[in-house]
DNA sequence: CCTCCACCGGAAAGCCGGGTCA
DNA sequence: TGACCCGGCTTTCCGGTGGAGG
């Protein structure tokens, strides 16, 4: 393309029509004026945190439900009016909202305090000191003004499942220290996770419990048609486009977040194409690229070693059915590393390395036993054959260098 | 019914690179 | 500078095991 050409190119971008009005709604930020269908949890939580307007302390709260469910959209709305009235009545409410998935910033015991204590004005080296400084510091830095702290963990379960649930103990008898108060929300997506905590622990956190029950297909249905009234422009969604949508969603456990997504995505093929309206066909094309990316995105991201391992894998696969075993790919992986000049990990790392693409969804590995002939994972590979090739070309690129 | 393969997967410990502090 | 801390990645060690074949 020429500069004149390029000039032109972006000229026409800006000209061109679009089928979004406000595409920010249907990001994952976004926050509504109501939540539909959740007017019940919004009560619930409403009234366990309500005290603190009157300077006591409200339970801690344990909140469920499965990703995409409303858990973190509905407890930030909710604590985003508890803050709206307590700033113009002028009590000193605190609200910290973390998200425990966070990599390298609050998904160990230290990280996660240290995260705290920054968002509370005071700064902190990022690793060096003894944990129990960073709790001090902490404790210095909620004592400093006294108030209600509310304390939001989302994804809480990640981080326990890591670290331990110490961080907890110690977090809820952080009050017995200080004449600030501290609640404690733990939003989880795991429902079996409070079951394998301290028992102590455990009472604690959930004085009072909240439960988000997936969304059914109807409710998916209304909560597109209220994002995609304010997203798009008028009449641009063709009859029965929400319906797949919903329909999409609702077929893995009423996921909405995916269902704004698949709307989303939906709405920039239609615009790429320069159709005026959303069609049916775009939702598939849509569906299949969100698919796409993600795998390509995952597999780009791996360190060198894991990539060898699925090379290894992918290079298996053809040729054979469906049966690859750990050995085989431990033996092209010792002899890709010999090529390649990389180290060689041993064969209880590389197994590992298969049970994170297991989890990761790009392959599929269960334990099975050959009888006389050892116990060994059966692995098959998960990615779709239209991706495929461009996969392995990515591998071919980067195992090479 | 027993054996024994070829791994699985938990625990612990080591190494390294980030840092603080006196 | 040396003692010490944290966290991520690996290695070492090792007990455990489903089921085909004897």
């Amino acid at each position: 393309m020429t500069e004149k050409g390029l000039d032109g190119f972006f000229e026409v971008f800006l000209r061109k029509e679009s089928v979004f009005f406000d595409k920010k709604v249907l990001q994952s930020g976004y926050i509504p004026e109501t939540i539909p269908h959740r007017e019940e949890q919004t009560k619930q939580i409403a009234n366990i945190l309500a005290p603190a307007l009157k300077r006591d302390k409200p339970s801690n709260i344990f909140i469920y439900g499965k990703t995409g469910t409303g858990k973190t959209l509905t407890i930030k709305h909710t604590t985003k009016k508890l803050l709206e009235i307590a700033e113009k009545e002028n009590i000193p409410i605190r609200v910290l909202y973390i998200n425990c998935k966070l990599k390298r910033s609050a998904d160990t015991e230290y990280r996660l305090i240290a995260q705290l204590a920054t968002e509370l004005g005071k700064s902190l080296p990022a690793t060096g000191l003894p944990t129990e400084e960073i709790y001090k510091a902490f404790l210095r830095a909620v004592n400093k003004n006294e108030q209600n702290y509310i304390l939001i963990l989302d994804e809480i379960d990640q981080l326990i499942n890591k670290t331990g649930d110490s961080v907890l103990y110690n977090l809820t008898r952080m009050n017995e220290d200080t004449e600030s108060q501290i609640s404690i929300i733990g939003i989880s997506n795991d429902i079996m996770f409070v079951d394998n905590l301290d028992p102590r622990v455990r009472s604690s956190l959930s004085e009072e419990e909240v439960v988000f029950p997936p969304y059914n297909a109807l409710q998916i249905q209304a909560i597109l048609k209220q994002r995609a009234e304010l997203a798009f422009n008028k009449d641009v969604l063709e009859h029965g486009v929400v319906e797949k949508c919903a329909a999409y969603a609702a077929r893995d456990h009423g996921d909405a977040r995916r269902a704004l997504e698949l709307l989303r995505v939906a709405g920039e093929v239609a615009d790429r194409k320069n159709s005026r309206k959303i069609t049916i066909s775009h939702i598939d094309e849509a569906e299949e690229k969100i698919d796409r990316d993600r795998i390509i995105d995952i597999v780009t991201t791996q360190p060198k070693q894991y990539q060898l391992v699925l090379y290894s894998i992918l290079s298996l696969r053809k040729g054979r059915g469906n049966s690859i075993f750990t050995g085989e790919v431990y033996e092209i992986y010792k002899s890709l590393c010999g090529k390649t000049n990389t180290s060689t990990l041993t064969q209880r790392r590389v197994s590992d390395i298969i049970s994170e693409f297991d989890m990761l969804g790009i392959v599929n590995a269960k334990v099975i036993s050959k009888g006389r002939y050892g116990r060994t994972r059966e692995i098959s590979v998960e990615i779709s054959e239209t991706v495929l090739p461009k996969i392995k070309t990515i591998l071919e690129d980067n195992v090479r260098s």
